[in-house]
RNA sequence: GAGGGCGUAGCUCAGUAGGUUAGAGCGACAGUUUGUGGCACUGUAGGCCGUGGGUUCGAGACCCAUCGUUCUCC
């Protein structure tokens, strides 16, 4: 089997946006594509079935922290991987678990090996390496893998986040040797993606980029922000990391973001993006849509009978109303939390497939800013 | 008919020996959520304390009457 590809199909005239192919083992995906969030082997409350028929998602996230805790590696290897586990045929990319170690594990302790930190399940104790989170993501199975990064909060100092970026380099070179000594344990390529960080620092950003570079990755990963900075801050940083990435890989940014953060990234260069906000916030009610942002929980909703989102083919946002909807969250009722999932995943897909055909057709800045307006408004 | 209990926010109830602006939970209304600990978090509104008298400097608390409700007995 072979290496992840990418082709460019289109760049874009007037801005640094373009269209391309990434091929994997798993099947085909274009970009700039949207890839909902499956932590822990299942994008919460929705299927696999519809994931492919409602959402059309190409491909889907899992995390290598929440998947080594449970179900764990054993159960992985014994059902041959992710893939046949969770029934997905798919490409799937997971997460290192850097994020999680230093978002949600307590009493973590950073050393130059590596992270020991306690599960935020039961408390037991562990250590993530470069070298043990590429085992484990071997175990796992994905087609796209993250390199083990540190990921320092915003603000953090200069000389903090210097250091922090420096260990970083230096698990992604043994995250690579790593790599290299093991084999696939399924018969697919797995391909491991560097992670860009520097946090808002511009030199050190820029230095990252450049020490990304020079690895000669299959694709490069933007990370670091989303996570507290200023909507202007992650762009201008966006920007800065595209134009010092190679051109001929995708670019990854990490956890981004709303849609039109989304669009304003494609138009920097971005080609991939992943985000937990379609599901958790569609669990709370926050409703995505091509004519604007619905707090569904809103009274405002309760004898509005019009389709959930009549701007979407996708035909379970025609087929039950708002009303309907806002009734289901009301009542705390499961199918609520489904539906606005659903909704908001068909509307994301949906969203990047447009940004797509509005870079081929050659208009997609004059698209993005007639889009942006129309699909932040709040309704 | 006789005796007892209970009437405080939309609902279920707290309100300590009578002492500033009467509280909670749920519900309602609204806001937050960016490489996911699923149903979370934050905030706001809402009360002539059943009604009418009385005692007191002061009553949601005490007294009388009355209305409603509920239980027991005949």
């Amino acid at each position: 089997m072979a290496a992840l590809q990418f082709e460019l199909a289109v760049e874009s005239q007037e801005g640094a946006s373009r269209a391309g192919t990434i091929t994997t083992d798993h099947g085909v995906i274009q970009t700039p594509i949207f890839m909902p969030v499956g932590t822990i082997g299942t994008v919460k409350a929705v299927t696999q079935q519809q994931l492919k028929q409602d959402i059309n998602a190409k491909i889907i996230l899992g995390n290598t922290y929440h998947l080594y805790l449970r179900p764990g590696t054993e159960v992985l290897e014994a059902a041959g991987g992710l893939h046949k586990f969770m029934g997905w045929d798919r490409p799937i990319l997971t997460d290192s678990g850097g994020y999680q170690v230093f978002s949600l594990a307590s009493n973590r302790k950073i050393k130059p090996e590596g992270v020991v930190f306690q599960s935020h399940i039961d408390g037991s104790k562990h250590l993530f390496s470069p070298e043990n989170v590429m085992d484990i993501q071997r175990s796992i199975g994905a087609d796209i893998i993250m390199a083990f990064d540190e990921c320092p909060p915003i603000p953090s100092t200069y000389e903090y986040v210097r250091k922090s970026m420096d260990l970083t380099h230096t698990w992604l070179d043994r995250c690579f040797n790593r790599l290299a000594e093991t084999p696939d344990l399924y018969g697919h390529t797995q391909n491991l993606f560097p992670i860009v960080q520097g946090g808002l620092y511009k030199d050190l950003r820029k230095a990252s980029c450049e020490y990304i570079a020079s690895k000669n990755a299959v694709g490069n990963a933007i990370g670091g922000l989303s996570v507290g900075e200023t909507e202007e801050e992650m762009y201008e940083f966006t920007a800065l990391c595209c134009e010092n990435l190679p051109k001929k890989n995708p670019r990854y940014l990490m956890g981004v973001g709303t849609p039109w953060n989304i669009l304003e990234a494609i138009d920097l260069g971005v080609d991939m993006f992943d985000c937990v906000m379609p599901t958790r916030n569609g669990r709370n009610g926050m409703v995505f849509t091509s004519q604007g942002v619905i707090n569904i929980k809103n009274k405002k909703w309760y004898k509005d009978f019009t389709p959930i989102d009549p701007g979407i083919p996708n035909e379970m946002s025609q087929y039950y109303t708002k009303g309907y909807l806002r009734h289901l969250f009301a009542a705390d009722e499961i199918l609520g939390m489904q539906l606005a999932s659903i909704q908001n995943l068909s509307f994301y897909l949906w969203l990047v497939e447009q940004a797509r055909i509005h870079i081929i057709a050659g208009d997609y800045k004059a698209w993005k800013t007639a889009m942006i307006p129309q699909i932040s408004k709040r309704l």
